[in-house]
DNA sequence: ACCTGAACACCGTTCAAGT
DNA sequence: ACCTGAACACCGTTCAAGT
C-alpha cells in the first residue's frame, strides 16, 4: 500500500519472502487449521509457499522433524496459569478440556503428531509443569505425578484422536451412513446367548456424548491415581539415565 | 507332494488358488506377522497373492474394510476363560495385557488398526463381552462398566500403539540414537526456574519399563472406576438408538 | 548457502477391457 | 462374475544442477 522506504528502490513487488523454518512452521499452522491434518503434506506444503517440496528439506530434516514443530507452536496457545491449590481439580480439567480442543477443533486430527512421538518441545513442557504442579497440589505422590502425567497426556490426545476421527465422518454423509451401519450391526450381533453381559447393559453402551465422557474417564484417572499405591511399583528403568 | 485325486486329470500345478475374502485376510495377517503394520498396503498384500491390487476391490470395499476385518481376525486367537469372581482383577490384568502383546509382538504395530475404527467384529464384542463380565464381577456398577468397556479398550490400544512406535524406533540404531538425543534435550531443557515441579521429580519421570507402567495404569483405572460415582453423570447420547 | 526440476520408489482407487 | 493392465492423482525424499 504505502511506498517502499527502504533506501534501495522499490520494486513492482517485495521478493518473495525468504523461507525459514518459522515461514515454514507458521504456513504448516494456517493449512492444519483450515485443511485439517490430512492436508499438512510437505507437498502441499510447499505448495503453499509458493515452492517445491524438496526447498522444504534445507529447513527440516524430515516430515517428522516437521510435525514436532508444529505440534509444540500450536501447543503455545495453550494458556497455563498459576496453580490455585484449592482449585486443582477444576484447573485440571480446564487444561485438559482445553487441549483436546485445540487438537479437534482448532487444528483438526492435530492429535495424530502427538501420537508420533512423545511431545517434548518448550510448550508442551509448559503444559507438563502446569499438570503436574496441579496433580502435586491435589495430593497425588511424586512417583504417581510423574506417571500421571504421560497417562493423562496418553488420554488427552486420546480423545482427540477420536473426537477427531467422528468429526471426519460425520463431516461427510456418506461415510456417516456406513459407520451407522456399522455399529447398528454391532448390536444387532448381541445376541443374549452369546453375550450376556453386553445384551444386559444394552443403552447403557452407548450413553453419554463426547464430552460427558471425557470429562468423567478424567475423574477416573485422577481418582484411581489418589487411590492407588504406588511406592515400590516402579523400578525398573527404561531409557537409562539421560542427564548423565 | 501325492498325486492329483479328483476325478479330472491332473494339471501340472493346480491353479492359482481362487481369490476370496478369506485368502485375502490370512494372507494379509502373514504379512503384518512377518513384516509389520506398515507392509501392509494394497499393493503389497496383493503381490503376495500374485495379483494386481485391483483384484482385491472385488471382495473388500477399501483398505479401512480390509482393516477391520484383519483386526477382528487376529483378535480371534486371544482366548477369553470363564469369568472366576475370586479372580476378576488377576483375569483383567491377564487379558489387556494378552492384548498388547498381540498388538506389540505377534502383529507388530497392529494397534493402528484398531484406532482406524472402534472395533466391533465378532472376536471383539467376545473379548468386550469379558472385560465387562470381569468387571462386574469386581462389583463395577452398570453404567461404569459400559464406560469402562470403552475406557480399557482405548487404553490397551494408546499403550500397544505406543510401545510399537518405540519397538521400532528401536530397531533401526540410527533412528534409536536420534531419538536418545531427543529424550536428552528434553532433561536439559528442565531449567528448574521455569519447571520447578519437572525438576523436582527428576529420575522419577523415566522410571519403569513399560509392562510396570502398563500394569500401574491398569490399576490406576481399575480402582478409579471403583472409587468414582457414575450415577447420572452420562445422560446425553451421542448415537441416537441404533437398535430402533 | 540456498533453491529447485526432475526423478525414484512408492501409495489407494477406478475403470475399461478382457475372460 | 471375476480378473487385470493401465491410468489417475497423489505421497516423502534425494540429488545433481543451478544461482
Amino acid at each position: 500500500m504505502s511506498p517502499d522506504a527502504s533506501p534501495r528502490s522499490r520494486r513492482e513487488r517485495p521478493a518473495k519472502r525468504a523461507l525459514s523454518r518459522e515461514a515454514i512452521v507458521d504456513a504448516a499452522l494456517a493449512i492444519v487449521r483450515e485443511e485439517g491434518i490430512d492436508a499438512l503434506t510437505m507437498r502441499h506444503l510447499a505448495q503453499a509457499l509458493d515452492t517445491g517440496p524438496a526447498s522444504l528439506y534445507v529447513y527440516v530434516a524430515n516430515r517428522d522433524e516437521l510435525w514436532d514443530l508444529v505440534f509444540d507452536a500450536a501447543i503455545g496457545s495453550i494458556e497455563t496459569e498459576p496453580t490455585d491449590p484449592a482449585r486443582w481439580r477444576e484447573q485440571l480439567h480446564a487444561l485438559a478440556g482445553r487441549m483436546v480442543s485445540l487438537m479437534v477443533v482448532e487444528y483438526p486430527g492435530m492429535a495424530r503428531l502427538a501420537m508420533a512421538h512423545i511431545p517434548v518441545g518448550d510448550n508442551a513442557l509448559r503444559v507438563s509443569e502446569s499438570i503436574l504442579s496441579l496433580l502435586k497440589a491435589g495430593g497425588v505422590g511424586d512417583q504417581a505425578a510423574a506417571y500421571a502425567a504421560d497417562l493423562l497426556s496418553m488420554y488427552v490426545t486420546a480423545i482427540a484422536y477420536e473426537q477427531s476421527l467422528y468429526a471426519q465422518l460425520y463431516a461427510d454423509p456418506e461415510h456417516e451412513q456406513r459407520e451407522v451401519a456399522r455399529i447398528t450391526q454391532r448390536f444387532a450381533a448381541i445376541s443374549p446367548e452369546r453375550f450376556p453381559t453386553l445384551a444386559a447393559l444394552g443403552d447403557k453402551l452407548t450413553t453419554g456424548d463426547g464430552e460427558e465422557r471425557f470429562s468423567l474417564g478424567l475423574d477416573v484417572l485422577v481418582n484411581g491415581l489418589l487411590a492407588t499405591p504406588t511406592e515400590g511399583r516402579l523400578t525398573r528403568t527404561a531409557w537409562g539415565e539421560p542427564g548423565s
